[in-house]
RNA sequence: GCGCUCAUAGCUCAGCUGGAUAGAGCAACGGACUUCUAAUCCGUAGGUCGAAGGUUCGAAUCCUCCUGAGCGCGCCA
């Protein structure tokens, strides 16, 4: 509808600049759905946006317009002050929305990422410990953006960077070394910045019903290599599985320390510095971001001879573009983003200039539990694990609520509240929407009422009904928006607006009507409908719609 | 000191890249279950969009300057 409603404007604007004698181009204009039903099903500011063209007052350009506009579909236009053209649309075309939304999926499709090739690396947290509740933040936002984008046409793949190289992993080998010892009645110095999470000592005692004391009879760094290689792998195992169970979908956990094994490192160095940007100084390496606005240098390798994370970073991101990936997203913490500047200046320094790189900022999670404040520190071990949060909330409610604000602002995360409001939640009143749905569906049948999907569709004409199908219709719209801003939280408060809608409707009109096969089938239909809608838009969120509650 | 983000109802937050009378949920108050699930619905109340200027047909939205909060500024990751 948007379409046509966009072309017929087109036209009639264009031919008004011929007739006006001017070669301009046309403006940038938008075709909304207002919020005020009074001012019609569409509302264009084309008028407005041309007043600097035609030199006119936009209200004098509006009425030019409406006198151009003809199309079956379009049952009046307007023009009002101060230069809105407002549109109201045959209901006719409503029916065909909701036969459609009734019976494929087509309408909660978009095609505007035209298969454009995206990489979404997201969670990527230290493989020094298991997820806590502000990665979770992190792994619903990427997660329901991978999906999102989807939906809207891109053609989307998801990886985690997994840091399994430099010094933390020392540490975490030794830490675990030391807990090994202790069970083994020897001393070994607990490292300085090492890991005092319950689970170093769960894998240690693992090692230790394992292999006895052998690993004590071992040279210091055997041993410690053991318990780095077994916690690696377990802590990269329990990090996979909690994922799994948030439902994310993660495609590829891509190794830190393969880029070294290849040489990709040094070798990623070495084409930057054929390039010019990477220079010697106080025997380091060094890549000139300055010259890309960053605020100093940055080193790449360190004059005792390792590299720095930046440095495999670099080469992990010119990775990336070189399998292809034309958009380039990275899902952060906040407190990276002085970090961003460093790495967007090394891509530029790459040089693919038709790529494009984005970082998302993801806003801290303030944990609170009743009131107190909850520091949350791998190291000191002080934190609660996601996996904790998902079997006290649910695994809905804990993705919805992380996904339910911008992820440009910090939000607090109360446990004591999310506990509490198990059913006192909006997940549960969007779900029981779409429960409420199939219960109708159930019911239909156990009473045998008949009826036939996407019939007796001219019934629908109630000012509630058209009000909701132009709320499913406005889905593809909210999808799109939340797709290029890459905001998912729109998905949220549009089901909740849905939803409610629906509520409201179910409560006032009886969907089965024994006696009226043609009312029950119309409103069957536009139930089903709703219901379509809300499962698809759960399902970005990574929500379940179960069909009874 | 420099940089990034935020400030909207009592609380938690939306506000569709500048549109029409700024919206929801929770909390408060008043109502609705002989019903396809009341996990729902209907109503009432609640605002100087942190403050001040500027840009234009039009600003919660963009610019400048303040105020306040969080975070970041390493040859750590």
């Amino acid at each position: 509808m948007k379409q046509i409603l966009q072309s017929l404007l087109d036209t009639a604007v264009n031919d008004m600049i011929k007739d006006a004698g001017l070669s301009n181009d046309l403006p940038e204009y938008t075709i909304e759905t207002p919020n005020n039903p009074e001012h019609g099903d569409f509302a264009t500011n084309v008028a407005m946006k041309s007043a600097g063209i035609f030199r006119k007052k936009p209200i004098d350009i509006a009425n030019d317009i409406v006198s151009r506009l003809k199309h079956p579909m379009i049952m009046s236009a307007g023009a009002v002050m101060p230069g809105f053209i407002n549109f109201s649309i045959d209901s006719g075309f409503y029916h065909d929305l909701v036969k459609k939304a009734a019976t494929d999926d087509s309408l909660f499709k978009s095609s505007i990422g035209e298969g454009r090739k995206v990489m979404v690396e997201f969670v990527s947290a230290n493989p020094t410990g298991p997820l806590h509740i502000g990665h979770g933040r992190n792994a619903a936002y990427g997660d329901s953006l991978a999906k999102i984008m989807t939906a809207a046409g891109y053609d989307v793949h998801t990886e985690y960077y997994v840091n399994d190289a430099g010094n933390q992993m020392n540490n975490l080998g030794k830490s675990i070394y030391a807990r090994y010892m202790e069970l083994s009645g020897k001393e070994f110095a607990f490292p300085e910045d090492g890991y005092h999470g319950q689970y170093i000592i769960d894998i240690a005692q693992e090692l230790f019903n394992e292999h006895g004391e052998d690993l004590a009879q071992m040279p210091d760094a055997q041993g410690t290599d053991v318990c780095f290689k077994k916690g690696l792998h377990d802590i990269k195992e329990n990090i996979a599985d909690t994922l799994k169970n948030f439902n994310v979908d993660i495609e590829l956990y891509f190794s830190e320390n393969s880029l070294y094994e290849n040489g990709d490192v040094p070798s990623s160095l070495e084409y930057l510095k054929e390039r010019g940007f990477v220079f010697e100084k106080d025997g380091a390496l060094w890549f000139r971001s300055t010259e890309f606005g960053d605020d100093k240098d940055r080193v790449v390798k360190r004059s005792n001879g390792d590299y720095t994370y930046f440095a495999s970073d670099i080469a992990y991101h010119k990775n990336k573009f070189d399998r292809g990936f034309m958009t380039v997203i990275d899902v952060w913490g906040a407190d990276h983003h002085g970090y961003v500047k460093r790495l967007s200046s090394a891509i530029d320094a790459i040089g693919y200039e038709d790529r494009e790189f984005q970082v998302s900022l993801i806003q801290m999670v303030n944990l609170v539990n009743a009131g107190e404040r909850v520091s949350m520190s791998t190291r000191a071990g002080s934190f609660i694990e996601l996996d904790e949060l998902i079997k006290e909330v649910g695994n809905d409610a804990a993705r919805y609520f992380y996904t339910m604000r911008d992820y440009e602002a910090q939000f607090d995360f109360d446990i004591a509240l999310a506990k509490k409001r198990e059913y006192d939640n909006p997940v549960f009143y969007i779900q029981y929407a779409h429960a409420r749905v199939q219960s109708v569906l159930r019911k239909a049948k156990e009473d045998n009422i008949e009826y036939e999907l996407c019939s007796g569709l001219e019934k629908l004409k109630s000012k509630e009904e058209l009000e909701i199908i132009k709320k499913i219709y406005d889905y593809i719209n909210v999808l799109e928006q939340s797709a290029r801003n890459r905001q998912p939280h729109r998905i949220g408060y549009y089901l909740q607006e849905l939803a409610s809608m629906f509520h409201s409707y179910y409560f006032n009109n009886k969907m089965l009507n024994g006696d009226d096969k043609d009312l029950t089938s119309a409103r069957v239909t536009l139930a089903v409908a709703v219901g379509n809608t809300i499962r698809n838009g759960l399902a970005l969120l990574g929500v379940g719609a179960p069909d009874r509650m």
